[in-house]
DNA sequence: GTCTATAGTGCGATAGAC
DNA sequence: GTCTATCGCACTATAGAC
């Protein structure tokens, strides 16, 4: 599977998001119409998305997103109580978006190392679409409440746990020369978030996500060959 | 060379490290008694830098930093001329710290498999000593202005570029089987942040930072192993 | 459903007493 | 050299016109 064929198969839209955030926060949000609440929670979102990546959540104020996203200051208040609800729902959201995207990716029937390719080129492809929710989450975990934050490191541990146990089966199998699966995932993980947490110097260095999913599987799996 | 050993070393303590700025930044700071102003700022960018790392240097107000350090607003304000400056004297401060403190630690007559062990250490037990300063670099560069941002981005290129000539010169020698230098000398600095980025989740594991480099290295080896 | 106007709060920064 | 008191401003959030 390449980025294209990935991108053509998933297609998230920001529509489509804003949809179900819309549905499923029906009770914050005042404004009724479907079409007109959704085309405004899309625009809100990247807006925020944007400045927040620019500049950090805190420091954008909601007259920056007023301005920015061409909304009055009192419309923006139909669609969150509190500033601090649109972080939550930003959060919230793309957790949710995540986990289905990825558990939809694996095919628990692969041999290991076929996961291992699979998993590997899931994760940057999601984070490549999706790049700056990931960017955002990663940036404002500490700006969470303590029970937000306890969910933002849970779905940490959770990614994780998904190489440790490709990693385990591919031990077992003797596919992979694994000594510490725990560390070994753990550091696979650092790898695939620098793609989205450092797109800059990727860009400029004009690496695509297929160059670095390439590179990425041939170093990982040249560490852990069996001799 | 162990952790125990480089700490012992190098003996950065923050007083040091605060007189510098003090020498460095004399246009600014109002007070003239050296033995006064190295102790304030040492308990201003102590009490400024955990604040920061815990939620952000912009929600961090003022006024948290005068409650938390004990020092009055006006107090405050004899030391920096505005919050922007307090900001700017952090990185600055960092950045050239932790140049000198690299460059101190490489042999360069040494083997690249040697140099290579040895920037890996020098890098994790560096980060490990000043963990929240390089967490507060990392996580503040976009508050920074467009040129501080500039000199941010050398200083990540600066590091990478040490790790992409030790890549180089073992592929010469062939110690090392090296595909493309430039992009694993960029997975070998996200596996690098990564220790003091998730401090929380390598604390929980009870991994040592001394556990973290032998296993680093051993990863890292075993990837470029020549067949 | 969206706007403008404004209330109320807490911020960065400073002046002047000690 | 440090403090308290205060200024002016920008912020979040809301009320009420349209």
């Amino acid at each position: 599977m390449t980025f294209e064929e990935f991108k053509h198969m998933t297609i998230i839209s920001m529509e489509e998001i804003c949809r179900e955030i819309f549905m499923e926060n029906q009770a914050s949000i005042k404004i009724k119409k479907e079409a007109v609440a959704v085309k405004n929670l899309a625009n809100i979102f990247n807006t925020a998305l944007m400045l927040s990546n620019e500049k950090g959540f805190q420091s954008m104020s909601l007259r920056d997103l007023s301005r920015t996203s061409g909304l009055s200051m009192g419309a923006l208040y139909s669609y969150f109580t509190s500033k601090d609800e649109l972080l939550s729902m930003l959060q919230n959201q793309g957790r949710r978006l995540t986990r289905r995207m990825l558990t939809k990716q694996i095919d628990v029937n692969a041999e290991p190392d076929e996961m291992l390719r699979t998993a590997i080129r899931a994760h940057l492809y999601l984070t490549e679409v999706m790049q700056k929710w990931f960017y955002f989450f990663y940036m404002e975990t500490k700006n969470l409440d303590k029970s937000q934050q306890k969910k933002s490191i849970e779905s940490e541990l959770e990614t994780e746990q998904v190489f440790i146990d490709i990693l385990d089966a591919g031990c077992r199998k003797q596919q992979f020369d694994v000594e510490n699966s725990v560390l070994t995932a753990s550091v696979i993980k650092s790898m695939l978030q620098d793609w989205y947490l450092k797109r800059w110097k990727y860009a400029r260095r004009q690496i695509s996500v297929d160059d670095y999913a390439e590179f990425l599987i041939g170093f990982v799996e040249s560490a852990l060959k069996v001799d």
